[in-house]
RNA sequence: GCGCCCGUAGCUCAGGUGGAUAGAGCGUCGGACUUCGAAUCCGCAGGCCGCAGGUUCGAAUCCUGCCGGGCGUACCA
């Protein structure tokens, strides 16, 4: 059993075979069929005959007739097949043929829409990432549900995947935090002493100083920075490194992996890192410094690996990092980076190639910025005064699913308006809501149709009373509901999750009106019946859709 | 200055490899509850797809140049 898509594309696969010259080419040539805006354009159309004209130099009408006329269509899919215009061909499904696609939602509604397992390659999405120095914010939460959506996606498609996070619990970073505490602490302790430019000044640090002189007291009152140091460095970045997990955990995204920054550099794979890239030849000593030759792989200049002062760079750990992927034997790396750092993407795939892997072993997805209004207004986001809103303060107010699904309404690359008035309002302002009704609507429907005495088994009512429906509204939901496979494997290949948002929108909004205008629990039991497994395949998909999401799906709102 | 991303309805945004008459939500205005959930539905209006050239059977989509916006351009992380 396949989706009349897929069935469709199949036979039209094996009827272009018999077309002089196409063999030969077939793999540099995408077979696609989309569904066309104009209804008298029938249920599909493909522009496939264009694409073999040009390459086999013919008129697209002839081909496009030798296409239609080698057809096989021995399960008796099609009504017919005509040439429209300058070569496209149009595919008229015969109207009993969608019935199939309830038999296959309903058939194994959990995995509808979802591939097999497969014993692949591991697929690595590394995201969020955020340094352990102050709590999550708005932007990091994009990041966080988009990196969450494509793992859950490329799960579905079949893929081993393993979501990590790496921790940059490194470099000086680590010591400005460990100082702003101990600061912190000297104030809340009465001391007067001032607390130094370029460090760690949000209220959270005055809250941690707090704490800390709850657990600890005024033990550390008279100690020196050099000697307390360490103390301070280490509670700040746990206590905040915790704070990080338990937000994301409220955001419903879970890590399979942490991977710490400072493990890298206890166990000297930087430093076997650059001398790796040294015995392969890209790097060099300049004006005191080391250098990485990432313009050998086409980034604008090479980069500093090692500073003249002896310390290495962060990027050095990044490419410490990268290869330690490699050797963990992940072939295919998804690194989920906000925008502000594309200026980094040229050279981390430099030194991905320089250490012999293929540039497209690592995808970089750029997640744009977020702005935050309220009612329009923007809401400051001054990081330098530390006062920013923090992710677990917008779940807290407009909650997890509004949350998620409005970074996920949008493509990645597009800068993203976030009003936290219109997230909270419950319209079609805000989608999450629109959808979640739906499928609320639906368990009710059930409910209903239980205390009725409905006995409901979907196979048996599938097979007596599926013919009777002919509503056009019945068979664009079945039709939608057939493309739900076909847009969760858009999804993967584009990396771009907004499509599901989309899809549930729009069959949703099919729904709601099919609602308005047909009694599911009629007068007539078998039609009632029929219309049941409808309905049933509709609140399946809906909810599948809504799980890749990560946002729950009510039976009552 | 240079590099990357972006300019689509009043607003916020969709528009895989170039395809047929450019879509959705919100907002405005006007309608629909005795019935399975009105957090819903139906309708009207709204467009030189930033501008100008080019490529071809065909361009919102590809190329070039302008205009306008965001980000980046460290021996910071």
């Amino acid at each position: 059993m396949a989706t009349v898509r897929d069935r469709l594309k199949s036979m039209i696969a094996l009827s272009a075979r018999s077309i002089a010259g196409y063999l030969e080419m077939q793999a540099e040539v995408g077979l696609e069929l989309e569904i066309p805006r104009n209804s008298g354009h029938g249920d599909y159309a493909t522009n496939f005959a264009f694409a073999l004209a040009k390459r086999l130099k013919q008129n697209p009408r002839q081909i496009a007739s030798q296409i239609v006329a080698g057809l096989d269509d021995s399960t008796g899919l099609l009504e017919r097949a005509e040439i429209a215009g300058p070569g496209f061909v149009n595919f008229f499904i015969k109207p009993s043929a969608w019935y199939g696609i309830i038999r296959e939602v309903l058939g194994d509604p959990g995995n509808y829409g979802r591939l097999e397992a497969g014993g692949g390659p591991m697929v690595q999405v590394e995201f969020v990432s955020a340094n352990p120095t102050g709590p999550l914010h708005i932007g990091h939460g994009r990041g966080a549900a988009i990196g969450d959506v494509l793992a859950n996606l490329l799960e579905a498609r079949g893929r081993r995947v393993q979501r990590e996070y790496y921790i940059n619990d490194a470099g000086n970073q680590m010591d400005t935090l460990g100082r702003s505490l101990f600061y912190r602490y000297q104030q809340e302790l009465g001391k007067d002493v001032e607390f130094p430019d370029n460090h760690y000044r949000g209220e959270y640090m005055r809250e941690l100083a707090r704490e800390f002189i709850g657990e600890k007291g005024d033990l550390f009152r008279n100690c020196s920075l050099e000697e307390s140091l360490p103390v301070f460095t280490e509670y700040a970045s746990r206590r905040i490194f915790d704070g990080i997990k338990e937000d994301l955990e409220l955001f419903g995204v879970r890590f399979d992996n942490w991977f710490s920054e400072r493990e890298l550099h206890d166990r000297d794979m930087v430093g076997k890192t650059i001398e790796y890239l040294r015995q392969r030849g890209f790097i060099y000593e300049n004006e005191g410094a080391v250098w990485f030759k990432s313009t050998a792989f086409g980034d604008e200049k090479d980069r500093v690996v090692v500073r003249a002062n002896g310390a290495s760079t962060y990027f050095a750990a990044d490419l410490a990092y990268h290869r330690n992927k490699f050797e963990r034997g992940l072939e295919t790396v998804i690194d989920i980076w906000g925008a502000d750092h594309h200026g980094y993407v040229d050279r981390m795939l430099a030194g991905v190639q320089a250490m012999g892997a293929e540039r497209e072993a690592v995808r970089v997805v750029l997640v744009q910025l977020v702005n935050l209004l309220r009612g329009g207004q923007p809401v400051a986001m001054s990081t330098r005064g530390g006062e920013f809103v923090t992710l677990r303060e917008v779940v807290d107010e407009v909650g997890k699913d509004a949350t998620r699904f409005i970074f996920l309404t949008r493509r990645t690359d597009s800068p993203l308006d976030f009003d936290l008035e219109v997230a909270k309002t419950r319209s079609n302002d805000n989608p999450v809501f629109y959808v979640q009704y739906a499928h609320a609507r639906l368990c009710s429907v059930f409910e209903v149709a239980r205390d009725r005495g409905l006995d409901f088994d979907w196979r048996r009512a599938a097979e007596e009373t599926l013919p009777l429906l002919q509503v056009r509204e019945e068979f664009e939901i079945m039709k939608l509901l057939g493309e739900f496979p076909e847009v969760v494997g858009e999804c993967v290949r584009s990396l771009e999750p907004h499509y599901i948002p989309y899809y549930l929108h729009q069959l949703v909004s099919l729904f709601h009106s099919y609602y308005h205008d047909n009694r599911i629990l009629g007068e007539d039991a078998q039609l009632t019946k029929a219309r049941l497994c409808l309905a049933l395949a509709i609140k399946e998909v809906i909810a599948n859709a809504l799980s890749l999401l990560g946002v729950e799906a009510p039976e009552k709102m």
